[in-house]
RNA sequence: GGUCCCUUCGUCUAUCGGUUAGGACGCCAGGUUUUCAACCUGGAAAGAGGGGUUCGAUUCCCCUAGGGACUGCCA
């Protein structure tokens, strides 16, 4: 019992999937190497990384992307095999606070193949450590108490705003008739001249003094505002790399100014662009599925949708299919875009074929079974899909995909093909055809896909007509007119008894 | 409105001042063919517009247009 508490409480920051190679390759890892293209901040420091999501209830398309930069940059080549990928819950606003939600994002983060070291943080829960910096802050003189609130605040604003100055708040520099109520305090940010943020991704982006006025870091009711939270988390986590949406580009300015009021050193910013739909307008639910888990359940596979969306907005020349450990070598921020890109399922589906024609046969079904609605996938079925396994991947591009590309194997007899389907058994002689295929059939006993294959060959050759006179007809019989692969490849698939038995109702018949 | 960011085929992108502007997806045509695919070959398809700088601009600078982000005691 003790040993369990033990365990519990002396390692906060170990998890099983913490990495293990971190240990193993430290020491090897040569002394400050290549300080050129990622810039000024020296390589001799462990590279840190973080994802750092709101939990809103699923793990984001677009989150996702940038979970996978982080993650590549953290356990890639730059870091040198010794960088660290770490996790923290924007909780800041308990409202959204929701168990279910970051489970949903951890799941994703997961099924995409992503491992984080150690526990994720919990913002909330660092409210003291906010609330300490944002006191030492005021102490110091940098901020100040600022009780100017609810309609006076916003006329405050909007007057400023039609004046077209930045908005200050008078209490900036009050020295006495403090009020008792309650209090935000404010940061006094510089009244002039610019601040400069460098971006990996954006360049040197300067926003004017007169552009940002005082931000909140601690709301009237105690707690921290979500941008007084992430400087000091950054720091405090030795964030290195801030790699995030281009919708913060304008908060960093504001967070570069809370840098320099804490004499902190300053990561690196890499502001991605955001992932527009395929209209171009922001991503929405009108675009369907936004989260990781949305594509999973519409059948297409980790590697494959992380292969799509590390294209999206970064490349290695011409290179399209680039696996987990390519990309780990091939990855740096600095060959992120700079401008938003479009979400295009045509790709991702090609992308995905590929990754799922990959798999082995088994695990492949396996995958795919759950997309086989209504159907009872018994053990013989099962049998009968795994044989097909090799052919019906062919014209598969997500998991989805089996329940079509798969009929011909999953109805059941008797086959209906009345209709179009059975037009080439209504020709004359087929049934006696078909009669004479199915002696030549059964009396092979190596029931293999060329032997099948041979044998119908043969047949048409010596009965001196056209395979498109033996083909079609036999097709018909088989799949009911479904979409299948070679005729040899769906005896096999089917099987000796259901094959002959799918023939032979076509004969009686 | 203000501040900031972005702009190469329909889409994702290559190009580090000199290329017939390349590749991929999609599309079209042909080939293969016993259905549907897959596959092979070929094709159409782009530097937003206007000014500069330069012997030479897709590439560097400016303007315009269009798109986007931020502008909260949300994150």
């Amino acid at each position: 019992m003790s040993f369990l508490n033990e365990r519990r409480s002396s390692s906060p920051h170990q998890r099983v999937n913490a990495p293990t190679y971190q240990a193993t390759h430290s020491r090897q890892r040569p002394p400050a190497t290549n300080p050129g293209r990622t810039g000024y901040r020296p390589m001799s420091r462990q590279i840190v990384t973080r994802f750092a999501p709101s939990p809103t209830g699923y793990l984001h398309i677009g989150g996702a992307r940038t979970a996978l930069f982080n993650w590549l940059y953290a356990r890639g080549k730059v870091a040198g095999g010794n960088g660290r990928f770490l996790l923290r819950i924007e909780d800041t606003d308990r409202s959204r606070h929701n168990e279910g939600a970051v489970a949903a994002i951890l799941d994703g983060l997961s099924w995409l193949g992503l491992d984080w070291d150690g526990e994720p943080i919990s913002q909330f829960e660092r409210a003291p450590r906010h609330a300490e910096i944002a006191n030492q802050l005021l102490e110091q003189g940098r901020a100040y108490r600022c009780w100017l609130a609810g309609d006076d605040l916003n006329a405050a604003r909007e007057d400023a705003r039609s004046a077209g100055r930045r908005f200050e708040s008078p209490w900036r520099d009050a020295t006495g008739g403090f009020p008792e109520g309650p209090y935000s305090i404010r940061l006094k940010a510089p009244r002039t001249g610019e601040t400069l943020v460098k971006d990996l991704i954006q360049g040197d982006v300067r926003f004017p003094a007169e552009a940002m006025d005082d931000m909140v870091m601690l709301r009237s009711d105690g707690t921290p505002t979500y941008m007084l939270a992430v400087v000091v988390d950054d720091h405090d986590m030795d964030i290195t790399h801030v790699i995030r949406g281009d919708d913060h580009l304008v908060n960093a300015g504001r967070q570069q100014q809370l840098y320099q009021a804490l004499d902190w050193d300053v990561p690196a910013f890499a502001h991605v662009p955001l992932i527009h739909g395929q209209d171009g307008a922001k991503l929405s639910k009108r675009h369907g599925a936004l989260g990781v888990e949305a594509y999973r359940d519409l059948g297409y596979t980790p590697e494959g949708l992380g292969n799509y969306l590390l294209r999206l907005g970064w490349s290695h020349g011409d290179d399209e299919i680039i696996p987990m450990e390519k990309a780990k070598e091939w990855f740096d921020v600095t060959d992120i875009n700079k401008a938003p890109s479009r979400l295009d399922t045509d790709k991702l589906n090609h992308v995905n074929a590929h990754y799922l024609h990959q798999m082995d046969d088994a695990a492949m079904i396996t995958a795919a079974e759950p997309f086989l609605a209504g159907i009872a996938v018994t053990d013989a079925l099962k049998l009968r899909l795994q044989r097909a396994a090799p052919f019906l991947k062919e014209r598969m591009q997500t998991f989805a995909d089996i329940a079509d590309v798969a009929r011909f194997v999953t109805i059941e007899r008797p086959l209906d093909v009345s209709g179009k389907s059975g037009k080439p058994l209504k020709k004359e002689g087929v049934s006696e055809t078909l009669q004479e295929i199915t002696e030549r059939l059964d009396a092979i006993g190596d029931w293999q896909e060329d032997r099948l294959e041979q044998a119908l060959k043969d047949y048409a050759e010596e009965k001196g007509v056209g395979f498109g006179q033996v083909g079609p007809p036999l097709r018909a019989a088989l799949t009911a007119g479904h979409p299948s692969p070679s005729l040899g490849q769906v005896l096999y698939a089917l099987g000796r008894d259901e094959s002959l038995a799918r023939i032979r109702d076509q004969v009686t018949g």
